[in-house]
DNA sequence: GTGAAAGCGCTAACAG
DNA sequence: CTGTTAGCGCTTTCAC
């Protein structure tokens, strides 16, 4: 009893293949009687229509592609050596003292970005296959998806610029995130500048802060460069120049945020500076360990700011003053601007920007605060 | 200039469509010259194969899918209104308080498995598409999925029983975690009973504890059975008849977890028991919520552990004793299994248990200790 | 090695 | 309202 077709079911319900294709398309047009007979050999036969076949004659799949970038430490060899169920034992107990899972650390993003980009496919009818990069080529991963989507959406700069140029010539691409791309495809971002700008607004003017120092992410972000733009804007605004400030450069990385902080703790403690705003949290939250291991204390000492608004900047102490990027809606946003290219291919590109939420918490407050 | 076909790229390598096939499909059996001005052409014309076309034509589509049950908190209303981009401000700012934000609290669990799914699907050259049920019947949602995929990866009880048995009528389906299946589906598991008789065991033999008190999750969950089962088993083996301890009743959630601790700080604090085991994390997390709270000093005045190895068991102070399942490899090893199974369709049932592992944290670290 | 031709299961005109 | 009939783009014998 192989998987029944609409052959199957139209003779079965002794009605021709279309009738049977209509009772599941088009209800409506089809008289109630027929429609009962159909459904109930559809339901005796448990047929299952083929996504292929529908596609294939429809021209169009019912599916929606996420492709993300690379996890972060995946690491290839261990997946390898995990492949092959051993004959470990069932159960192991280990003590497990603090801090030793500090490995787990995983950036919430992408699995928010992926949530709301899942949910709001099903409400729009549509289902989401995703793509994870691993390490190298986004190439051939990439590729493949697109045969099979009816779209795309691309966390920004997981693929080269070259490859979108192609892909876009064939399938519809809304990229995620990243930098603003008014010109040739469709966008879905966060109001990064913004974001920024409000936040150093607040340290500047609130907590009276003239001299603010930047942690700067790895070279070449447009994120942190839009960050930062809105930091200098800020700054502008109750007329100090940024460009005479001092900057630091850091990785986006949590340990790149230690390295920062251990450096300056080296300089002295009264060179310290009154408020250090990173690109990021991971930055941010490393500053605040190392600072916390020199003794150095936030916010007393110094205040300290992150952005993303991941879920460790409400754990960590003092907590992290941070911008909350709207992860989830961004996935649905991403979703939602795929549809409507869909619907309207030939229309100018859609360019969407979502609101950020500034989250002052301990780690910028003041006495005075 | 539509989609490029394989007849487009044919005339333009001026081979037959055939040629372009095997080439993209079996190229040892093409020459190498002929194999170059297809490829050429396909480069040209930018060419990516329909997926669809090739799942009708190799009755095969590379695809597996991954069917998780409902997201806790996921609001439809809520949705609706988010649904349209209102007018609202690109950036907001807010005196974030500390625990604000308790409503974020999400089961990292599914995440994991379904990035362990997604990884391992790639590794064995198959797309993932996933499909999470939100409040409602997964029928229509399963059913859908059931007709664009190879197979079907299903997490235990998101699905009822009746469709389990339609649906593995057309395409196979691999159960992950829930209650052992040995009998007629593939399934992969973890091993509850051995962690929580481990677990146990250590509370009851290392630290003297000879009455713990169990406290279940809602009725009728199988996973919880089989650690209550666990915990049995581990007392019997030192002379202690479990049947005449205690039990208390929560339900899986933290809110659950308060309740029941509150109720036994309520009969009076020397009335406490010695050790208090948790079906699940949850309702650990949410005893240690509400003993804080009372001034019950935890570990000293009661030990308290979990099962599950959530992430916020490590964040938890005292951190939270627990039973951590290997979440990520549970995706993985259903991926495996269904790669097995899809390979060699006639074989007996698959059955896969994971192993787990103990961690032992302070909420159940004594003086002795 | 390569080409011709027959479907894979479904949808969508087009008749009736 | 319902049936007939072309394909949709690709894989796969079977010949050559």
């Amino acid at each position: 009893m192989a998987k029944p077709t609409v052959y199957d079911v139209a003779a079965h319900a002794r009605v021709s293949i279309a009738t049977v294709s209509r009772v599941l398309r088009r209800p409506d047009l089809v008289k109630d009687s027929t429609k009962e007979q159909v459904l109930a050999a559809v339901r005796a036969l448990g047929y299952v229509p083929s996504a292929s076949a529908r596609g294939l004659a429809g021209r169009t799949t019912g599916v929606i592609g996420l492709y993300l970038p690379a996890i972060d430490g995946v690491d290839e060899a261990a997946l390898d050596a995990a492949g092959e169920d051993g004959a470990s034992a069932t159960v192991r107990v280990v003590r497990d003292i603090p801090d030793s899972g500090s490995s787990r650390v995983r950036d919430l993003y992408y699995d928010e970005v992926l949530r709301g980009a899942q949910l709001e496919a099903w409400r729009q009818g549509f289902v989401l296959t995703i793509g994870v990069g691993h390490g190298g080529d986004p190439e051939r991963m990439v590729r493949d998806m697109a045969g099979r989507v009816d779209g795309l959406l691309i966390v920004a700069r997981s693929v080269p610029e070259e490859m979108l140029g192609q892909l876009s010539g064939s399938i519809p691409i809304v990229l995620i995130a990243g930098p603003r791309r008014g010109d040739s495809f469709d966008h879905v971002g966060v109001a990064n500048r913004e974001g920024m700008r409000a936040l150093t607004a607040h340290i500047v003017s609130e907590l009276g802060v003239r001299d603010p120092v930047y942690v700067f992410g790895p070279e070449g972000s447009p994120d942190d460069a839009e960050r930062y733009a809105g930091f200098v804007a800020a700054l502008a605004s109750v007329g100090v120049d940024a460009s005479a400030l001092r900057t630091l450069r850091g990785d986006f990385r949590r340990e790149g945020g230690r390295a920062v902080a251990a450096a300056l703790v080296a300089e002295g403690r009264d060179a310290l500076p009154r408020a250090v705003i990173c690109g990021n949290d991971q930055m941010a939250l490393g500053m605040l360990d190392e600072f916390g291991r020199a003794g150095v204390r936030v916010p007393t000492d110094v205040l300290v700011s992150g952005f993303d608004g991941i879920e460790e900047t409400r754990l960590s102490s003092p907590r992290l003053t941070t911008v909350r990027q709207p992860m989830e809606e961004l996935g649905r946003a991403a979703v939602r601007a795929m549809v409507d290219r869909l619907e309207a291919p030939d229309t100018a590109p859609i360019t969407r920007r979502l609101p950020v939420e500034v989250l002052l918490r301990e780690s910028t407050e003041t006495v005075s605060d």
